[in-house]
Order: structure tokens, then C-alpha cells, then sequence
DNA sequence: TATGCACCCTGTAGCAACTACAGGGTCAAG
DNA sequence: CTTGACCCTGTAGTTGCTACAGGGTGCATA
């Protein structure tokens, strides 16, 4: 298979196939003889494995942790919970950032009368304690 | 005011108010005799104002166009409700992207029995349909 | 006077995780 | 035999900073 199927298939970019190639993320293939990568199935299933994990938000530090540990067979999976875990925290936190961010945001919206810009809410707002921008 | 006193007012990274000099989001400020940047009030203000902005997530574009729309006292504060609103539209997409993304993850760690790695469910449902990762 | 220290200067390189070229080579079809 | 789709390497750009390296300034203290 040559980096275009592969790409495909994965609903990822080629130039981010070559790149995951170039970070160590994705072992490097075999060549044809005209220089082209050659991906068996083996790589097909270890970039799906990143792209997931990629779609989870997991870093890819965290991805290559992940896969490292996979391989590990007879590995208690406890590390691989707690990167989960770890992940999850921080999506958490992220998510509570976000919504306190949202409302504050809401409230500015909220309190543009549509006037002109001198009397605007939102411009007064972020800028508490001045009438003068240079 | 020297660099350093706008910067800890602001809660600012001193290489921060440098930065935005030099992308141009805050006017290059009069010299000391040792070439010691100068600031005054309105410099302090338009920092502020970034500062606040950045803090509601806005890019670095958006707080230009803010800036800039400030400056324009007697037009329609729309364009800058428009700025605002488009802010907000993209932090809800975030938000359902982070809380989708989080119920999955959970899921994820949930199904997590504690055994070994060979058998862990996270790792599966990252990998769906292969046993043998290189 | 010397010297130590906090502060300031410019300029460049690094971070994450790609993406976008530029400037070429390969290969199958018509 | 040429057209076009695909592939190659390598480098530079993106966002929004942050972290040096290698210097200069300015004030207080010994």
C-alpha cells in the first residue's frame, strides 16, 4: 500500500503520515524501487491506533506512551488507565474554562444596545478604566 | 513606567509586551537615554485591554479588529458585536467537541477491568481491528 | 572606585502538531 | 511520448508565546 491509500484510508494527511514517520511515531517501511514507501497492514493498523487515539485529544507524547505500553503484553494496564485518567482531568478542566469563559462572554454580548462604538458595552468592558486608546 | 513595572501591572510576561510590540498590537514606546522602553497611561490601557481580550479567548486578529474598531468612536458597534459572536459560536463548537469527546473517553476508562495489558479494553477500542502492533 | 545585582536590550531558536510549498522523480494510460 | 496523478525530500510557515545567549544600564553598597 503507498502513502496516498494509507492516508486515505485513515482519513489522514499525507504530509502527516510522513511527519509521524519523521517523530518516530510510525515506523518507517519498506521502499519500492522507484523510492516509494511500501505500508503493510501492520502499519495500517498502528496509524488508525494514533489517529483515534489523536481524535481523543490525546497528545502525541501521550499516543506514543499508549503505544509503547500495547506492546507490553503482559503489562498490568494500570499505566494505560492512568494516562486515560490523566487525559480525562484535563479534558474536565479544560471543559469548565471554557463554560465559565462562555458565560462571561454571553454576559458582554448580552449587553450591546447596538449603539455606536463610543457607548459600546463590550469595547467598555474589556477596556475597564480608560475612554483613551491610543 | 518601565517594561518590567507595565508587565507584573498587567500580570503580563515581560517577552509577551515585547512580542506584541513587534507584531504591531501595541505601539513602540519612547526611549530612555539607556534605550530603556517608556511607557505611558494609554500604553498601559491598550495592554489592559489586549490582556482582557486574550483572557476571553479572543485570537490575536480578533483583538486587533477590536483595537482597531475602538478607535472608530462614531461607527455602528455591530461589527464589533459581530467579532464578539463569532468568538462565542466558536467556544460553544469547542465545548460540544470537549463534552462528545469526554463522555467518550469515559466510556473508555469505565470499561477498563484491570487486568493486563493483552486484554485492556482501552487499548482495543484504540485499536479495533488489529491484535499485532509493531 | 569598584563591584554586585536587578533590570533592560536585541536577536534567534524552540514549543505542538501539523500544513504548505518548491523543486524535483515515477509510473501507467492514451 | 506526453500528460497527469501520484510520490519524493527538505524547508518554512502557522499561533502565541517562551527561553535563552550575549550583551548594556543604573543604582546601592563596601
Amino acid at each position: 500500500m503507498k502513502i496516498g491509500e494509507m492516508a486515505s484510508t485513515t482519513a489522514t494527511n499525507i504530509e502527516t503520515v510522513r511527519y509521524y514517520e519523521k517523530i518516530g511515531l510510525l515506523p518507517p517501511p519498506a521502499r519500492t524501487g522507484g523510492n516509494y514507501r511500501s505500508y503493510g497492514p501492520e502499519h495500517l493498523a498502528r496509524l488508525s491506533f494514533i489517529r483515534r487515539a489523536r481524535d481523543l485529544g490525546f497528545s502525541i507524547e501521550q499516543v506514543r506512551a499508549l503505544l509503547d505500553l500495547s506492546q507490553r503484553r503482559g503489562h498490568d494496564c494500570a499505566t494505560v488507565d492512568a494516562v486515560a485518567t490523566a487525559h480525562l482531568v484535563e479534558v474536565d478542566r479544560k471543559i469548565a474554562d471554557l463554560t465559565a469563559l462562555r458565560r462571561e462572554l454571553g454576559a458582554l454580548i448580552e449587553s450591546c444596545a447596538g449603539g455606536t462604538v463610543a457607548d459600546c458595552r463590550i469595547l467598555e468592558a474589556l477596556a475597564p478604566n480608560s475612554s483613551d486608546m491610543a
